[in-house]
DNA sequence: ACTTTGCTTCTACACAGCGTAGAACAATCC
DNA sequence: GGATTGTTCTACGCTGTGTAGAAGCAAAGT
């Protein structure tokens, strides 16, 4: 259900309804408006997304991108783990090349402040 | 339950409960053996766990290592991005000085076959 | 061989979380 | 002020997890 949400800014429910509609278009997959809100609402409730509780159609908001979104889990799922550097030796260890040279160069433009 | 786990090798449901005991020793937290059981069933199904099933008193080993897990776990949180590349971006831009270092290592030791 | 003992499987229950939505309540718009 | 639109409350079904009792099964004692 998150999916959807990384993509754009600020929408209301029933906007975001039809942004799902238009999605999920292959079946008759409609969700009820009031299916929207209450995902919304638990998804306040958790932190993830924020609203405008003034003008009446609220609006809603990721609080964190898609992306700022997986490196927070792979930050808690690495928290987790009792030594560290060890889970980290065993990821890079798995990472494709590719990834590895990003890695690489990411580091290197860390290091350039 | 799984914070148990990783310690060592190869158990009985027996052992693991007594290990179990001591460990949450704070308050009488004592575990049944069938539970101990019921969540190895459930867990050797998930793939997370084996045993011996000879010799009667089933032996039950860990398939993967703590840290092994975890960054299996980094990459299904990883592979669920969208763009894989910016979330890598975000995830080291939020890592510590020294977990950097430690990346670089990492990353050095790879490049070297 | 028959019983006892101990290990394992089957079944079950309570509780939490998620997807879903109807019904009721509140604000907005003529 | 009645109609329309948006929001909250409440709830149901499904799945996962922690917990364990009851029953089945295999090894060991006599």
């Amino acid at each position: 259900m998150e999916v959807l949400w990384s993509s754009d800014v600020a929408l209301t429910a029933n906007e975001l309804r039809d942004a799902l509609a238009v999605r999920g278009g292959d079946s008759g997959r409609t969700v009820a408006t009031t299916t929207v809100l209450t995902v919304l609402s638990r998804l306040e409730r958790k932190g993830f997304v924020s609203r405008t509780r003034e003008r009446r159609p609220h609006h809603y908001q990721a609080l964190l991108s898609r992306e700022e979104h997986t490196a927070e889990l792979m930050h808690e799922v690495l928290d987790r783990a009792s030594d560290r550097d060890a889970a980290l030796a065993r990821f890079v260890g798995t990472v494709s090349d590719g990834e590895a040279a990003t890695l690489r160069r990411l580091l290197d433009e860390l290091a350039h402040h």
